[in-house]
RNA sequence: GCGGGUGUGGCGAAAUUGGCAUACGCAUAAGAUUUAGGAUCUUACGCUGAGAGGCGUGCAGGUUCGACCCCUGUCACCCGCACCA
């Protein structure tokens, strides 16, 4: 057989789509497997292979489930809101809608092309009514459950794209979306709550399979720290409460320092008697880029508040408060206790400002630099003599709670999630501003609330949303009191739809409920989830935050979303440098699947590296897999009556074993490998039998279905090969009845020696050291130590 | 600065976790086949050496009969986070 893939990519796509194969049908007599991955946004570029590679690994893990006994959801959807389609409507002046709907059935055809055994009866749309409708529902029930609130503070905000952005869309001070520089902007904003589950979305990770470095940048990222709050008396009849995890250095505080945007200095301005210089450095400090602020500027800058000063709570001595922007309003309380002697910041500000540095913590120099090991305290009163930081802080602890001064306490660095946009193509948020009530959240009847039709996207100059615009949307009754009140204009955020998209795939088309609970008691949790590295602190931070609300609210039944999560690596261009339009260094899955066929580009992203690693895209690597497929189809040219010799057989075994072992493990690369030795040992030997070749196909299919199903058809098996059983090996079969041994003097490797398998080590050892290169190097010599490694060598280590 | 990772042929990469380094694939060379190109098949392919051998996993040491793997130091690159108190 010819492996002409134009012919068969098609047919059995056919065949699959008519027999409805992949379609998951739930069915409790059977053990479940819901494998997910990250759907995809539907950009206007297309699908490159860098998805296809993303979608190969559970692909393959999916297909061998099938053909275990599995019931296996695989699905696939389109998280379709977002900016991108947005700006690519203002640009064209087509609808976001149509947009959306053609960058869809782009996906979906380039999708299907390569064959993947998704369920495409359960696709969702994130952006279709019947979706965002319990996207806003779960909003509400936020809302009414108290996670969702307004606030006024600085917020992170992209002046390009005319948006206010979360703490997780900023990182690095840069837009998620078109990488501008980040500014800070007063404003009111919605936020989520989720700090509130920022110690349960911590603690949940103890449960659950992560990939290790998954995991700890999900634990950086809520940045758990414990410390104590400490209230610092002020001159005036008020304190000044900061926030430490050195409670142990209190001794050695020698002055304060607040964040420019404290609210400290408006309420004491009649005390303050320097107002003007501090209003001048709070103005210079809102101009500079976070950028400035926090890579750049390396020299310390601060202004001292004059009129206003502290005491310090256990020495009672007064001290000077400063205002510089090495302290951050959004962490803590925004104001700190400076400890010149323990701290290389405090230190670099004290040396600046001239201010006493006292040492607190011996084992260090401080006329050099800050020291910040363990040490025995000194100058420290109650804490004198103690030589371990555990010790001291316990007992400071004690002193402080006794004495009403401070007490232990929490901080995170995570931030609650800014939620709204500026934006039209995104879910309304579901509240309306009445004059009479205040924020009144829609009814729960009255969704989904519609995103109106507009003819003009472009945000207002004033950072308001296009909605604000459509006077038929904004203008609305009131639903508590009846009076005229107007919406909110503003919509949520594309993280959004994708933070329960999981939930809906066990029960797309359910009316009555997001998911009904009998759906998600047999699918949940999703067994495996796959995706990009750059979703761990977006995404999956996000969606387990929404999941374990909705666990608290008994609407799911798990407390965790993904038992398992992994990640693969990027697909680089050619030039070794990230796959991107402006490069022109992007591979279209399709020109691939044209050319080379689909099985072709599925088996060669597999098999270019480690699944996890970043490669490179090589086109005439890629021959050998296409190579490797004609020599499969023209195994059925081979197939006569007698079977493969025992060795053969071995290597079979051995075969089955390590593609099995190597699938769960995502070592694609190596499982490949193990089948061409195979092909290749078979060419050698010139002949297999019809049942050899069913195994083979079989160990294949999850990779290059296309093609084994042709065969397992040519070879008469009835029904797909895509769903026969998967095969197993015998353990006792994988083992060879010869081994070779390699044979070293003094651990050098000097020949090698082949024995029978079940050659006791005696046996082994006189028949190595009379191996003809080996005896020249024991000759003339004594044997101390024979040293034996069963089935692997024998070392000689001789005088 | 803190955290994580990587470093192996001309290239992508393997190595059962302390046991024959370079599996598998690409590229290259020679040969076979072919009118020719292509495709296919065979063989070779770390460096050095005529050979026996010697040397080889970023670099320098150490432990061990034996180290890509463990330890100490060091260099380079990549990815996170970043004045987090």
């Amino acid at each position: 057989m010819k492996y002409e893939h134009r012919l068969i990519d098609k047919k059995w796509q056919d065949k699959w789509e008519e027999a409805k194969l992949f379609e998951a049908k739930a069915d409790t007599s059977k053990k479940k497997f819901y494998s997910l991955v990250e759907f995809p946004y539907p950009s206007g570029s297309g699908m490159h292979v860098g998805h296809i590679k993303a979608y190969s690994g559970l692909e393959v893990v999916s297909r061998k489930r099938r053909m275990e006994g599995y019931n296996v959801l695989f699905p696939i959807g389109f998280d379709a809101y977002g900016l991108p389609t947005e700006n690519t409507a203002i640009k064209t002046g087509v609808h976001p809608r149509q947009v959306t709907d053609n960058n869809i059935k782009k996906f979906t055809s380039q999708l299907k092309r390569v064959g993947f055994s998704f369920d495409w009866s359960r696709v969702v749309d994130t952006t279709e009514e019947e979706y965002y409708k319990w996207t806003q529902w779960i909003f509400l029930k936020m809302y009414e459950n108290g996670l969702v609130f307004r606030d006024k503070t600085l917020v992170n905000y992209c002046p390009s794209c005319k948006v206010v952005l979360s703490n997780e869309d900023s990182q690095g001070g840069k837009c998620d979306i078109c990488h501008s520089e980040i500014v800070q902007k007063t404003k009111e904003v919605w936020y989520l709550r989720i700090t509130e589950y920022a110690d349960k979305l911590l603690q949940g990770l103890e449960g659950v399979d992560y990939l290790p470095n998954v995991r700890l940048q999900q634990e950086n990222w809520i940045g758990k720290s414990t410390g104590a709050f400490v209230n610092f008396k002020l001159n005036v009849d008020d304190s000044l409460r900061i926030y430490t995890t050195r409670p142990d250095t209190l001794y050695g505080v020698t002055f304060m320092v607040i964040a420019p945007e404290h609210p400290i200095i408006e309420k004491y301005r009649d005390v303050i008697t320097n107002t003007e210089a501090l209003d001048a450095y709070k103005a210079e400090c809102a101009k500079k880029s976070e950028f400035e602020r926090t890579q750049l500027v390396k020299e310390k800058t601060g202004v001292r508040i004059e009129g206003l000063s502290a005491i310090n709570p256990i020495t009672e001595k007064e001290i000077p408060i400063y205002v510089a922007d090495y302290v951050m309003m959004g962490y803590g309380t925004g104001a700190i206790m400076a400890v010149p002697a323990h701290d290389s910041r405090d230190y670099d500000f004290a040396k600046k400002f001239g201010i006493d540095i006292i040492e607190v913590i011996k084992g260090g120099d401080i006329s050099v630099e800050a020291y910040t090991g363990d040490g025995e305290m000194v100058n420290s009163g109650v804490l004198n003599g103690i030589t371990n930081k555990k010790d001291a802080i316990d007992k400071i602890l004690e002193f402080l709670t006794e004495k009403g001064i401070g007490e232990k306490g929490v901080q995170f660095k995570m931030k609650d999630w800014a939620f709204n946009r500026q934006r039209y193509w995104g879910e309304p948020i579901p509240i309306v501003h009445c004059p009479e009530c205040g924020i009144v959240p829609v009814p729960y009847e009255e969704l989904p609330l519609r995103l109106p039709p507009v003819d003009n996207f472009q945000p207002g100059s004033d950072g308001e949303s296009p909605l604000a615009k459509i006077e038929s949307f904004v203008n609305c009754k009131c639903p508590k009191c009846g009076a005229a009140a107007k919406r909110e204009t503003d919509t949520m955020p594309q993280w959004a739809g994708s933070s329960w998209y999981f939930l809906r795939y066990t029960d797309p088309k359910n009316p009555d409920c997001f998911a009904s609970k009998e759906a998600m008691n047999y699918w949940l949790p999703v067994d495996w989830y796959n995706g990009g590295m750059e979703h761990v602190t977006r995404h999956m931070i996000y969606s387990r935050f929404w999941h374990k609300f909705l666990y608290d609210l008994d609407l799911v039944p798990t407390s965790e979303p993904y038992a398992k999560r992994t990640a693969q690596g990027l697909i680089l261009g050619s030039d070794g440098e990230k796959m991107s339009k402006s490069r022109g260094n992007v591979v279209d899955p399709n020109t691939v699947v044209d050319e080379s066929g689909a099985d072709t580009l599925r088996l060669y992203v597999l098999f270019m590296g480690d699944y996890e690693q970043a490669a490179p895209w090589n086109e005439s690597s890629m021959k050998g897999c296409r190579r490797f497929l004609d020599r499969t189809a023209a195994l059925t040219e081979l197939v006569k009556g007698e079977g493969v010799t025992p060795e053969l057989e071995t290597l079979i075994h051995k075969t089955i074993k390590k593609v099995t072992e190597d699938i769960e493990a995502m070592k694609f690369n190596t499982a490949i490998a193990q089948m061409m030795i195979l092909i290749n040992a078979i060419y050698d030997h010139g002949s297999l039998t019809k049942d050899e070749l069913g195994i083979f196909v079989r160990l294949l299919s999850p990779f290059a279905p296309h093609i084994c199903e042709e065969i397992w058809e040519a070879l008469g098996n009835g029904g797909f090969c895509s769903v026969a059983e998967w095969p197993q090996y015998d353990e006792a079969k994988t083992v060879d009845s010869t081994v070779e041994y390699a044979v070293q003097v003094l651990g050098k490797l000097r020949g090698t020696v082949i024995v029978n398998a079940n050659d006791d080590k005696d046996t082994v050892l006189s028949k190595a050291k009379a191996v003809d290169k080996v005896v020249p190097f024991l000759e003339g010599k004594t044997i101390i130590k024979e040293i034996f490694v069963p089935n692997k060598l024998v070392n000689f280590v001789v005088k």
